[in-house]
DNA sequence: ATAAACCTTGGAGTTAACTCTAGGTCAAGC
DNA sequence: GCTTGACCTAGAGTTAACTCCAAGGTTTAT
């Protein structure tokens, strides 16, 4: 049978620091298993993806703090969650139309190098101002 | 004729701490205009746009060290500057795939939430953590 | 059965990005 | 012309998110 999945090997297994796992339990984002009477605490399988998703999130932009709001969206009740969840899709959606137009400013600057040569002043940073 | 852009007015335009504007300028991340021989600082215009961009930058998830970056592919000759580009955007192209797939589990959510009353527990970590 | 590797608790240290304080200088309005 | 609010410099303090450390207890591999 397979070794039980320790904290170290979470923490492998997850890509993450072993500390980065004790800070997230220490601020509640992470469920800190029991502790058996005797021996290392054992974590769920599931405690891999929970962490790539806090990861993911976290590229994404989201604080700790709203990530665990997005979790708990998870097992509220259908009530104001909805509107909650409504109001952080806006936010993603903003998100989404700011990075295309950063996307789109580097194109420009990247076409402006193939063919004008060097020297050219580009307006990147005129563009995202807005 | 208009009043000179001093500090304290130019945080107030850009909508930032005025220390803010001096840790930029610490971190070089901001150009400190020369001190004119008697008074104080003024600043041109176009440093409201330019904090504008850090912001935004900054809300879709880049360090101030990364803008810096980007600011320079500004006034960088062509040589490897249109490389740094290109990788840029490529992160921004993940990114944009990544905030996607999570708006769309939240519209999973929120669809589920509507359609299927409370209690109903979300896919919404589970979707993300691949 | 014992050493190497791993876990535990508690607390301290680090980095990025601010934010505040103190003690002084300057200038715009009454 | 003087007061009061804005600026200046230099440095200390704060917050989020880790990361490291010490001094022990536990497991596993040889």
């Amino acid at each position: 049978m397979s070794k039980p999945l320790t904290i170290g090997r979470l923490a492998k297994a997850a890509n993450v620091n072993i500390e980065t796992i004790r800070y997230y339990q220490r601020i509640s984002l992470l469920d800190e298993p029991k502790k058996p009477l005797s021996g290392y605490r054992v974590y769920p399988e599931n405690y891999i993806s929970r962490i790539h998703f806090i990861k993911k999130a976290q590229r994404m932009g989201f604080k700790l703090s709203e990530i665990a709001e997005l979790i708990q969206l998870d097992d509220g009740q259908c009530e104001n969650v909805r509107e909650r969840a409504e109001r952080k899709r806006q936010q993603i959606d903003q998100q989404i139309i700011d990075l295309k137009s950063l996307r789109k400013t580097l194109d420009v600057l990247i076409q402006t190098c193939h063919t004008k040569g060097q020297n050219q002043h580009c307006p990147i940073i005129e563009t995202l101002s807005s």
